[in-house]
DNA sequence: CTGAAAGCGCTTACAG
DNA sequence: CTGAAAGCGCTTACAG
């Protein structure tokens, strides 16, 4: 087993200083080209490459972005891992990533413990029990401290920082104007409960697109689920009782399990039900019929997020001015929604 | 801004040295109660926290462990990253994710780059080029340096260290075997290319099933899928010209492409034919109908992965027996093999 | 052109 | 019981 080799040890070795080496190695000019060249090449030969973990404590920056998501196992928090990662390792950042798993108290240890040294900055996105809670001392201390933060898609007013999101709202709004321009007359909603700030954002656009077209809102047509696991009993409710001509289904899993629920009860999608879904991932394009869908291009968000994250690090001054940017999105037609 | 707070600030305020503040944080039995007591407090006031480069530089241990994959795009490598940072977070590590997009030079880059201090340890499943190459010298060198690596799923028995998979092959004659005593007679096969270690394995079990079977191996039966985007013609092929009553796909995108082609040519699953895929995933679990699998529990195998390299990390000596772990799979039967 | 010194933030063996 | 010193691996302003 040959260890890492250190400056120390080619000091040694070449019989030369630590300083000499380093300056060597670094390509400073102060330094013979005689001994620049010896050096260079003996470190090459032993394959030296400078401890990080030296560097970061000396230069006070890890080049590490922390991530914090709740949960990773969810196509789209997935793709934005994705996006950020790229862009971060083009610039020389590593990511690590911590799982929040939804609650409050995970996404405090989490930030903590990245915040003590090991990041230079934070791309986070909300755990519902925060967003619940409406608690982000955590949030604000790092901040205070110098570090960064970029929040996505599940972000909050109250924490002034930079954010990337979509505009949620209209684009469910358009979701919701796509039925109705199709004919549809009784358009259902699918959602998260309220205190998710983007199952709150859909909810507002699909009742605003509502309200704009002169279609009353009918607080049956609305389903708010908390926990996935169990709601299909409430989905089937609203299409027994209701029967719609169309549901906008806030997430996947949600345009999914109605049309699994549809199917079931005789319902033909799209013959008898129009679905559209929110977030354009592996089950709307897979499913049968496949799911047309509000995209939310994840690996774009990501990019964004680590793009204006690393800028803020490499800033010369500090700037107080946040921006939120918002990336498009569009709706993505298929079978759900064809007209035969 | 109120930045973080360091011992030697500690250390001047209360007029005391940086030793006697370290020990008192660290409940030395050395310092008197009473000193203990005034820095603990004064710490506590300042919520300080150890630097973690400093201690890293210290200890010369990061608790940090690197992940490096193919791609977080995909159901099951995010299902094991899920698995290996809860199993880390546990025992106070955090985890680093590099992904190789499947590229070989990609995957050296990022092992060097974490290797330089940044990590204790490596888990990680082979690029497909890394594969394809055979050139394992990065993982080699950095178990030569002495960090611990454990690969997963897609291993390779060049590299002695401890590894996590699933009995591919046998998994695979499961499944076939399920097929012959449904009394199916014509099993097709939609696999990788051969370098794909998995998909070779799983392969190899469809192989030895039928042969241990007496039933005739047809090369015409097994399609071989290099990349994914274009596998439509070779299975739509498969499918007209042998008119199989049952198809073992080697994962669920192979699956589900299988069953929408077959769809469209209005072959009925599971009706005319019956399908197995592998990897319980989103889309088996949400297409329609749902697909039969072999269930790969990634949450299991990322868990188990951790403990491994947590254990030989925190081993008093060396221990050069490597360790190969099976994580035991079994058959999900869904709609696609539904007897009628 | 080379090297000793200080310092990043911490721990710990050793003196006093 | 307290503190000075050395050291983890590096960089850089400063002396010589």
């Amino acid at each position: 087993m040959k260890r890492k080799v250190t400056l120390k040890q080619i000091a040694r070795e070449l019989d030369v200083s630590i300083s000499t080496v380093s300056k060597s190695l670094r390509n400073s000019p102060e330094i013979s080209e005689d001994t620049r060249q010896k050096v260079q090449a003996f470190a090459k030969l032993y394959n030296y490459r400078p401890n990080n973990i030296a560097l970061s404590l000396k230069n006070k920056r890890t080049k590490t972005i922390g991530i914090i998501i709740p949960e990773i196992v969810h196509h789209f928090f997935a793709t934005v891992i994705s996006g950020i990662e790229h862009v971060a390792n083009e610039n020389g950042y590593n990511v690590i990533v911590c799982l929040s798993d939804e609650s409050f108290d995970k996404e405090v240890i989490n930030m903590d413990m990245l915040a003590s040294g090991s990041t230079d900055g934070f791309i986070m996105s909300l755990s519902k029990e925060t967003q619940q809670k409406k608690d982000f001392h955590h949030i604000e201390e790092v901040i205070n401290q110098g570090m960064p933060v970029v929040m996505f898609d599940r972000v909050t007013n109250e924490v002034l920082c930079d954010k990337v999101i979509i505009d949620d709202q209209l684009a469910a709004y358009e979701a919701v104007e796509f039925f109705i321009n199709k004919g549809c007359k009784k358009i259902g909603l699918v959602t998260t409960v309220d205190y998710v700030s983007v199952g709150k954002l859909r909810t507002d656009g699909y009742i605003n697109a509502l309200k704009d077209h002169d279609m009353k809102v009918n607080e049956d047509m609305i389903v708010k689920i908390e926990d996935i696991d169990n709601c299909a009993s409430k989905i089937e409710k609203l299409l027994e009782e209701q029967k719609p001509d169309a549901i906008f289904a806030v997430n996947e899993l949600f345009a999914v399990t109605t049309i699994k629920l549809a199917n079931k009860m005789g319902v033909k999608v799209p013959e008898d039900l129009s679905v559209i879904g929110f977030t354009d991932g592996i089950i709307s394009k897979f499913s049968t019929p496949t799911i047309s869908t509000i995209s939310q291009n994840g690996i774009k968000m990501g990019g964004r997020a680590a793009k204006m994250l690393i800028e803020r690090l490499e800033m010369e001054e500090e700037d107080e001015l946040y921006k939120t940017e918002l990336i498009e999105t569009h709706l993505v037609e298929r079978e759900s929604t064809a007209t035969l």
